[in-house]
DNA sequence: TTGTACGCGTTATCAT
DNA sequence: ATGATAACGCGTACAA
């Protein structure tokens, strides 16, 4: 015996591809294929299922169609931040490819937390994502539990060095900031400052700061001007960060920001206090943002391929989703440094 | 007679419900319960119910959820940006407002392209979501055809004035750029610049723009010196039309920028120039980013309610959901003018 | 408090 | 080139 439905709940009004399938007098299967398939249908009949679904104003179920398939062509992703940061330019990245292949981001970002990392992921799981995007590969172990436990496809960004869950992608973090260093110190910065990022215990962030270290202790200077804000506010520790690393030692002849917001910080409070920029203190940044080439003086800085990052990530979880075999070596895009006019010898010495 | 299915594709490999039913020696059905209603069920089926649960892994398939209930409690957002742009913190309001009823968010955005925004809505729709949140008015008839069709509720942010589809949350972007350039005027500037985004045929810019207009008018100042740059960057916008004004008006005092970031570029290229701001030149920003409090000077700027926007959209939603009447009217969050150091008389009159 | 039967809208499989 | 039928995994309605 059947039994009817009371009544449709608030789902709108949506035609489904039984309403197209009567009207355009062909199958469902029919209708089916003339989206996924249109090139296997004759073109007269596709032609008509097309106009009659232009009519009754078809949107195909994806929801329907995912549970069917067990394809959802989507790929979840968690960020730490979207703002003050180049994480927006790999999900461009992300998004320009994926949307190749007609995948769509599942998108959300954790506030730095591991666990809120990890519950966030537990969530989006239900929705049966193709593929995970994380940044970074400071994870809790629920999470690390969860992905290996389903075997679901992961890419990790921003991260070369650590535990890797299945793929990576990034660049090395203690380099890049080693080579910064390294480039102050030749000319012939001594006192070298270095603002640290707010939240501790993120590898990424860690590695700069060691990069750093490693670089002033090998030219045997201070390694001890570190200065970490507790605030969220990067702009604010740069200026903070200046005025405490000045404070400590007189001779401050240095800044390097582990974000360019950071530097940027440090420029504007030098600004304040009337120190010339970059003949007193130079200054330097580490991402290569927009604001890097446009403030005054342009920001010396790291720069790496946050796109091409999305891409790559992108290109391995298709890769791994079509059953290819894909390296379990992390890719390294690499990473430059950007010379521009934020760090400069002594004006003594020029 | 049944056919049985080859084998599971590519899905990773998923608990089900009825595997934890069978496990729990409860039914399906109780098993859907333990997630959905836990406190309808004995204290002991659920504690046995969670831990099997547990144990295997389980993760419920909301997709299937979704079809069965006909709701996906998934919000729909379209964006023309997250870069340079307080859209991210209308976001975090969205997404904390929603996270409380247990909605999630998939987003998109648009890049400032009506058709692109269309096209993105047709794919979203797709996943059939309960609500629909844009930024602005300004869309392609074919979005408008696809959401009225449906009935789908939709909110438009950052959208006051001109149709609205739905419903609306937003603030005067007229009201707001007038008080500022009126504030800009009263401290004895006479040659105003407006640098102006540099993508035409949006609403909340355009009105912006005859605010700007507007006062100047008023006030019988010249109300040509308007630079529009056809760069996607906006510092770079900024210093250029600092420079472009200054060319055409030598007696430019003051420059508004429709974003805070054009006017930090402004900024930058005063810097550049060694000309003082405010005292020679005023700059005054719009949307209180978070860089207006750091630079220097620290920036005169327009604020208005980014998060409490987003968490007013989600209440609208949330209501009009669960089936509760709307009131169609806008809602209007207001803004206000924030007094820092970028705007001052001239230093004569000082 | 728990269970049974059915259907959500689509695609996979097999058949013509 | 097109069709018939059976899943996909869950929630709803109703029953016990």
């Amino acid at each position: 015996m059947k039994r009817a439905r009371k009544a449709k709940r608030s789902y709108g009004s949506w035609a489904t591809g039984k309403d197209v399938a009567a009207a355009a007098k062909v199958s469902l299967i029919t209708v089916s294929r003339a989206f996924s398939m249109p090139e296997r249908l004759a073109p007269e009949t596709l032609k008509r299922v097309q106009k009659v679904a232009e009519d009754l104003g078809y949107i195909p179920n994806a929801v329907a169609g995912e549970l069917s398939s067990r394809r959802s062509k989507v790929v979840a992703v968690v960020v730490p931040t979207l703002s003050n940061s180049n994480f927006a330019r790999t999900i461009e990245g992300l998004v320009a490819r994926l949307n190749k292949d007609g995948y769509e981001l599942l998108l959300s970002s954790s506030a730095f937390s591991p666990d809120r990392e990890a519950e966030i992921v537990a969530t989006l799981l239900e929705r049966r994502p193709d593929g995970i995007v994380l940044i970074g590969n400071d994870h809790s172990p629920k999470l690390e539990k969860m992905v290996t436990a389903i075997g679901i496809p992961v890419v990790e960004l921003w991260a070369l060095n650590g535990p890797i869950l299945d793929m990576a992608v990034g660049f090395s973090d203690f380099d890049a900031m080693r080579s910064m260093t390294c480039h102050v110190l030749d000319q012939g910065r001594k006192y070298v400052g270095y603002v640290d990022f707010h939240t501790p215990g993120i590898r990424r962030y860690e590695e700069r700061r060691n990069g750093f270290i490693a670089a002033v202790q090998a030219n045997g200077c201070p390694d001890q001007l570190i200065f970490s804000s507790p605030a969220q506010k990067d702009y604010e520790s740069g200026r903070l960060g200046l005025a405490a690393l000045l404070q400590s030692e007189p001779r401050l002849d240095a800044i390097i920001g582990c974000t360019d917001i950071h530097a940027a910080g440090a420029i504007f409070e030098c600004a304040r206090r009337g120190i010339h920029v970059p003949s007193v203190m130079s200054i330097a940044g580490f991402g290569d943002f927009e604001i890097a080439a446009s403030i005054e003086p342009a920001l010396t800085t790291i720069r790496s391929p946050a796109f091409e990052m999305g891409c790559h990530a992108a290109s391995m979880l298709m890769a791994k989703i079509h059953g290819e075999d894909v390296s379990a070596k992390p890719k390294d895009v690499g990473f430059e440094i950007v010379l521009r006019d934020s760090v400069a010898p002594h004006a003594s010495a020029a």
